[in-house]
DNA sequence: CACGGACAGGGTACTCAGTTCCTAGTCACT
DNA sequence: AGTGACTAGGAACTGAGTACCCTGTCCGTG
């Protein structure tokens, strides 16, 4: 009796309108179905959630938030930007772990209404809207930096999600701080200036020089690899 | 009257439709007020189009099937394949400069109506699926090529939207082509391993070695491009 | 010419998501 | 008790999308 004093009624209906959708489909199910099983009224519904597939993804407006305040804390701006983004979409990951069952529930479901692919798309791209709106002010003096800052972030969105997807195939059984560690290295092999925070140690000179040798033929992100294991 | 016989219903629809969404907006008109306007049945307007967003969208799905056919044609296989899905992304350019002052409409129309821009979303997103579909199979034997394959795609993507909201922007005045050749160098000359197939000249033997110089601070970017230079 | 199927278009009635407006209960603060 | 603010419920409405059926026309064949 410590531990749920009164489920709220947001969590009742979406516990409500998940195990109908898995039982009987998305949209065999309406929303009267959903209000009636959870014991509320049909209004109540819209007033939590603005339409019947957003009661699919109740968390995504807080981890939003989330993602936007952690962007606007100043302590990043010592940060290698793509770096940066990275872990703000590494915000997204632990929401989905934090609870793996109806992450996996809500991944099966999501696969099979178009519905909700849809509406899961509009809420990707909010994330990448957010993330490429922060790269674009870091890379403002940069030539091309609108551009850049568009590519880096679906690139870093990509990335995040195909770990993402993974994980959720496998069940969530395997590991997904590794899986997007991964693919996020893999991005920001390539984007990353972190060569750019480099001299703040001090004992390194600025104008030491690299050099790289490569087969031709070379892959250009073994190229890349090379250069920047010399570089950090 | 050599011109214009019969002007067919779809087309009708469309101009009826983009009509009245750019003089009331886009919820305040009805599916009933378009066909009043184009003069036929509401049934024939959804054997037409599946919804009412979708008329703003007439000519995508044809790009789509361009799309697909440009990539399974056999003689692109030759190709470096990030080339490849730039040219199939150019496809889709096309399509918007064929008729400009038609796309600079939708483009202001589908800026201010979040159904709209929903519905566009889930358009790119097929696209996108085609483009890593095929670079998955390009890069099947790779290691992380499905990883590589999402990434690059949406980075593709990404370039192509900037290049295509630039012009857009600009009222349909610049030069579009120069504008997403730019974007699309700016992926491919990260992204892209022409130098696989430099071989078939004969005369440069495969084991050549290459020298890259950067000093300590240059971005990823300038060391890619200078060894992307040497490699060409 | 008669018949009969295939097909493009139109009309009617229905379901259901989402909105609007109104009512009722319930705190909290005087 | 009174009052204001907030939360929930309910009834009625709009409009997108669908199911079903009707109509005309354009074919072929007998």
């Amino acid at each position: 009796m410590t531990s749920a004093p009164k489920p709220p009624m947001r969590d009742t209906l979406v516990a409500a309108a998940l195990q109908l959708f898995t039982e009987h489909g998305f949209e065999q199910t309406t929303v009267d179905d959903i209000v009636a099983l959870a014991g509320v009224g049909r209004r109540s519904f819209f007033r939590y959630f603005p339409s019947k597939e957003s009661v699919v993804f109740p968390d995504h407006e807080g981890c939003l938030r989330e993602m936007t305040e952690f962007l606007a804390d100043p302590e990043g701006d010592a940060a290698d930007p793509v770096d940066r983004v990275g872990d703000a979409a590494r915000l997204v990951l632990r929401m989905y772990t934090g609870d793996p069952e109806f992450s996996v529930r809500r991944y099966e479901l999501t696969r099979q209404v178009p519905a909700l692919r849809s509406h899961e798309l509009s809420v990707v791209r909010r994330y990448e809207r957010t993330l490429a709106n922060y790269l674009r002010a870091r890379f403002a003096a940069r030539p091309d930096g609108r551009l850049r800052a568009d590519v880096i972030a679906a690139a870093v969105v990509a990335a995040h999600n195909h770990a993402l997807r993974t994980w959720l195939r496998s069940g969530a059984t395997i590991d997904p701080d590794a899986e997007v560690d991964r693919a996020l290295q893999y991005v920001t092999a390539t984007w990353s200036d972190r060569e750019d925070r480099e001299p703040e140690g001090g004992d390194a000179p600025d104008d030491d020089v690299v050099v790289m040798v490569a087969r031709r033929g070379t892959p250009m992100w073994r190229v890349v690899q090379g250069v920047q294991g010399v570089l950090e």
